[in-house]
DNA sequence: CGGTTTTGACCCGCGC
DNA sequence: GCGCGGGTCAAAACCG
C-alpha cells in the first residue's frame, strides 16, 4: 500500500508575518501532521481491508465456479459479501451483477436475453425513509411493498428518461445497516443520460437523496460522503490500476475536505481567532 | 394540466 | 388446489 499524505497545509501568506506567532503556527503543524498521520493510518487499515475482502472474494468466487452450484450457493456468496461489508470500510457501495433468476425469479418471458442485473449499496442517513437513489437517471415510482424478509419497504421505480427504456429498478433499506440503501437494477438503458453529471456534480432542488457514484469509479460524492468501492470488478483489475484508484481516492477525500465549506469556515474562524487572540495579546 | 407518488387490488409463480 | 408472497397495475391524490 502507497503512503500518501493529505496535503492539510494552508497559503497563509496573506497575513503579515510580524502577527504571526511562530510558535502557536508550529503548534498547529505538529497537531495537524498527527491527525494527518492518524487518517493516513486508519486509511491503511481501510485499504488493507479492503485487499483482504478482495483475496477473500475472488477465493470464494472460484470455489464457487469449481461447485458448479445449487441456486442456494449464489445466495450464500450474496450474503457472505454482505456480512464482509461489515468489515470496518464505513462508506462504500458495492456492484455486482448477478443473474436474472437470483432477483428477479418471475420473468415474464422466456426468451435467452436475460437483463443484466446489478446491485447498488448507497449510504445514506438511518433517520432518511426516503427511498430515493439519485443515480442520474429520471424514475418514476410504481409501487412499493413491503417484504417478508425485511420490515423495511421496497420500492419499485421505472426509468422515465425515455418511454421505451426497459430499465426498472428496486430500492430497499438494508436489513443489516439501515443507513445502507440496496438499489437492484434490472435492464439497460437504451438512451443517453444528460442529466447523470449534472446529477452527480450537484443536488438538485435541495433534495436529500442518497447519492450514487458511477460503478468501477472511486470517488467521493459531493453531497453524501460516499466512497465507492467496487469490490467485484476490482478482482479483475491489475495492481497498477489499484494503486491508481487507491490514488484518486485519497485525492479525492482531500479535494471533498477542502471544498467542504463547513470544513473551511471551522479553519477560517480557528485561524482568525487565533490571530485576534494574538493581536490583542500585542496591544 | 401534466407528471409523479401513493396505495389498495390484482396477477401469477412457487411450495406444500 | 390453495395460500403465500413478490411484482405490477391503476385510480386517486398530490405537486409544481
Amino acid at each position: 500500500m502507497e503512503q500518501t499524505c493529505v496535503d492539510t497545509s494552508l497559503n497563509l501568506n496573506v497575513i503579515p508575518s510580524r502577527h504571526i506567532d511562530l510558535a502557536v503556527l508550529v503548534e498547529e503543524l505538529h497537531r495537524l501532521s498527527s491527525e494527518n498521520k492518524r487518517l493516513t493510518e486508519t486509511l491503511n487499515k481501510v485499504c488493507e481491508s479492503y485487499d483482504a475482502l478482495q483475496r477473500h472474494l475472488s477465493h470464494l468466487k472460484d470455489k464457487d465456479i469449481e461447485k458448479e452450484g445449487t441456486p442456494l450457493h449464489k445466495r450464500k456468496v450474496e450474503s457472505e459479501i454482505n456480512c464482509m461489508n461489515m468489515f470496518g470500510i464505513s462508506s462504500f457501495t458495492e456492484c455486482s451483477t448477478i443473474t436474472e433468476d437470483e432477483t428477479f425469479k418471475r420473468p415474464r418471458n422466456n426468451n435467452n436475453n436475460l437483463p443484466k442485473v446489478s446491485k447498488v449499496l448507497v449510504r445514506t442517513e438511518a433517520s432518511d425513509t426516503s427511498l430515493y437513489v439519485r443515480d442520474g437517471y429520471q424514475w418514476r415510482k410504481y409501487g412499493q411493498k413491503v417484504t417478508r424478509d425485511n420490515p423495511f419497504p421496497r420500492a419499485y421505480f421505472k426509468c422515465s428518461c425515455a418511454p421505451s427504456c426497459p430499465v426498472k429498478k428496486k430500492v430497499q433499506k438494508s436489513l443489516e445497516d439501515q443507513t445502507i440503501l440496496v438499489a437492484t437494477y434490472e435492464g439497460e438503458h437504451n438512451h443517453d443520460n444528460d442529466q447523470a453529471e449534472i446529477s452527480l456534480s450537484s443536488t438538485s432542488h435541495g433534495e436529500k437523496h442518497a447519492g450514487l457514484v458511477p460503478i468501477s469509479s472511486a470517488m467521493v460524492s459531493t453531497t453524501n460522503p460516499t466512497v465507492t468501492l467496487d469490490l467485484v470488478q476490482s478482482t479483475i483489475i491489475d495492481n497498477a490500476q489499484k494503486s491508481s484508484i487507491q490514488k484518486l481516492l485519497i485525492q479525492q477525500m482531500a479535494t471533498s475536505l477542502t471544498r467542504d465549506p463547513n470544513f473551511t469556515a471551522a479553519l477560517a474562524t480557528a485561524i482568525s481567532g487565533r490571530i485576534l487572540e494574538h493581536t490583542n495579546s500585542m496591544e
